[in-house]
DNA sequence: CTGAAAGCGCTTACAG
DNA sequence: CTGAAAGCGCTTACAG
């Protein structure tokens, strides 16, 4: 790799007056600024050593990587917005595969030059998080939050919006409402649970068990769902769904078998992306913004990287929307 | 900053065992590894000069990023898919914003530790794309095409699927059949009207300009465009989209407007994601698998980086694949 | 396992 | 505008 030292000679020059020119220096002149420049070109000029760019900031994958996911994107959507006009750079990578073996969390990012990580976990890889931000590298979970106290983290609090959708539901006359969670626990999901039910307790109506299905967070989770809940007698007339892919395929499935929505069952989702506007009817939802946790992410790194800011963790909760769309209603009177 | 000389008077120990320690050098006694690096963490440093990372391939943007659409979501999945095995880092910015004013893109390449670029260009950003392989920098630009030879790049050769689509609709028995496109003109667009052009000679079907909407890529204009159609007479009995985000803001509007699809009107779409699964009816799409897309640019730039072979482009062509859903079937004879 | 000293590539006052 | 020399932060044989 062709060095300063190398290119002066090229051109009958200094090192010093190369490596100004080189760097934007003003007083080079002009005609010797190209001469030196077209060298660089050509030998394919890089600096072996040299300021190194220390503006990367990592989403990082503590777990297996959902990259392709509506919410993930959105969230590095939202984050790069504000990154680029200051100059950083997003950096994608796997936690615990691009660690060398005797090497820190810490160690890892300086290594990359990057000067501060957004965190994607899931159940199996918390302690990773815990791990990072134990090191104290600055260090932000985002879609989950943390019971360790050295975690920064930004969420969505979806209680008070599933709250809202479910008190919705009874408002307009139901009072057999199903709600749909993950087979696997997480704080969200249970959230949006205790949402559920704050609203039939308001509501005085009594919270039934049976009425809580529990499925995979996909598609063909939610048709199967959609077969349980038709199969149910007497039939539920509204169902809340606290994932988003479940909800579509649930409505999607109901409606194959030749049910209508929301005529003959309202359906509310959860909604992190765009979804409720792709379906049909267009799905009423509790929304998380998943742009907007991005920004808050890379300003609460802003906030631990000042350096003036608190050494202590930061906490965000972001609110959740209900928004109605066409896919929920009035009980239909006449069938039940 | 701190520097490598401020730890070590922080510490007590010599600047060599810290940049030991730092760069994980095996003889650091495992105590005083751990002092350094909770120094270094506090004091929040990043080491200023040093041997920078080379492992970093760029997903770039020539013009305005999209980062959030399913499309690039799921090339960046696919990319990382090999690349983390590999030990590849993903780092996302915009090539124009990024580089500095004295720089060739090779430079700014370099300057960041990247060995190859995968690139997403826009009709006015093309440029950049010649530019970039002009100087030699490996690159590949997926989801479009050039026809500048040094241009490496990966598309996908949506002619034959959109044939493929529109010979099922004419062998269903639909002779009127529309066909909607982006007003910006684009190559695979261009292709898609060629495709659906060839199987109408095939068919023996003459092609009607009429029947040529043009409307945004978006789901407004894929509403506008169904309100176009459904004031057409006679009325087209199917009509085929190719983007993906029209095609779902037509065949709600269709069925919010009361007719029915595939009843009244079969639709097919492009799709380079998964949304042909969240509609109702599931959509018959010609698709585009974009994550096969980003897999493929991550082994043609391995190809450019080998150094072994010159640096001739590489150009590869996927085939679209076309999928019959439900919402397209036979026309309905009573209602013509 | 640790450090003083030399070395790396690059940049920068200082001198002309 | 240019260059010889000193300096920067970091790393690395060499010595103990």
């Amino acid at each position: 790799m062709a060095s300063v030292r190398e290119i002066a000679k090229q051109v009958g020059l200094s090192p010093t007056t190369v490596s100004r020119a080189l760097n934007n220096h003003p007083r080079v002149a002009p005609g010797v600024r190209k001469r030196i420049l077209d060298a660089a070109n050509k030998s394919r000029y890089v600096a072996a050593v040299g300021k190194r760019s220390t503006t990367n900031i990592a989403f990082c994958y503590t777990g297996q990587p959902s990259l392709g996911s509506p919410f993930d994107a959105a969230l590095m959507d939202g984050m790069s917005q504000r990154m680029s006009e200051l100059g950083f750079d997003l950096v994608v990578f796997e936690a615990q595969r691009a660690r060398l073996d005797h090497e820190s969390f810490t160690q890892m990012f300086l290594r990359k030059g990057i000067r501060g990580a957004v965190l994607r976990t899931d159940a199996n890889t918390h302690h990773v998080c815990e791990q990072i931000a134990g090191e104290g590298f600055p260090a932000v979970l985002v879609g989950d939050r943390s019971d360790d106290e050295a975690v920064s983290y930004i969420c969505c609090e979806s209680r008070t919006g599933s709250r809202e959708a479910v008190a919705y539901l009874i408002g307009l006359g139901h009072c057999r409402i199903a709600f749909c969670t993950n087979i696997v626990e997480t704080a969200d999901h249970a959230d949006r649970l205790a949402g559920y039910r704050d609203a039939l307790q308001e509501g005085g109506i009594e919270f039934d068990p049976f009425l809580v299905l529990r499925q995979p967070a996909r598609l063909d989770g939610g048709r199967q769902a959609a077969r349980r809940l038709l199969a149910m007698s007497p039939r539920p007339t509204a169902i809340y769904l606290a994932d988003p892919l479940a909800a579509v395929g649930l409505l999607n499935e109901v409606q194959s078998l030749g049910h209508s929505v929301p005529g003959e069952l309202s359906v509310v989702g959860f909604d992190d992306g765009d979804l409720r506007h792709i379906t049909f009817p267009s799905l009423s939802a509790v929304v998380q913004n998943a742009t907007e946790i991005g920004k808050e992410a890379f300003e609460v790194l802003q906030l631990l990287l000042d350096g003036t800011g608190p050494l202590r963790s930061v906490r965000r909760v972001l609110p959740t929307l209900f928004e109605v769309h066409k896919s929920s209603g009035m009980p239909d009177a006449s069938r039940h």
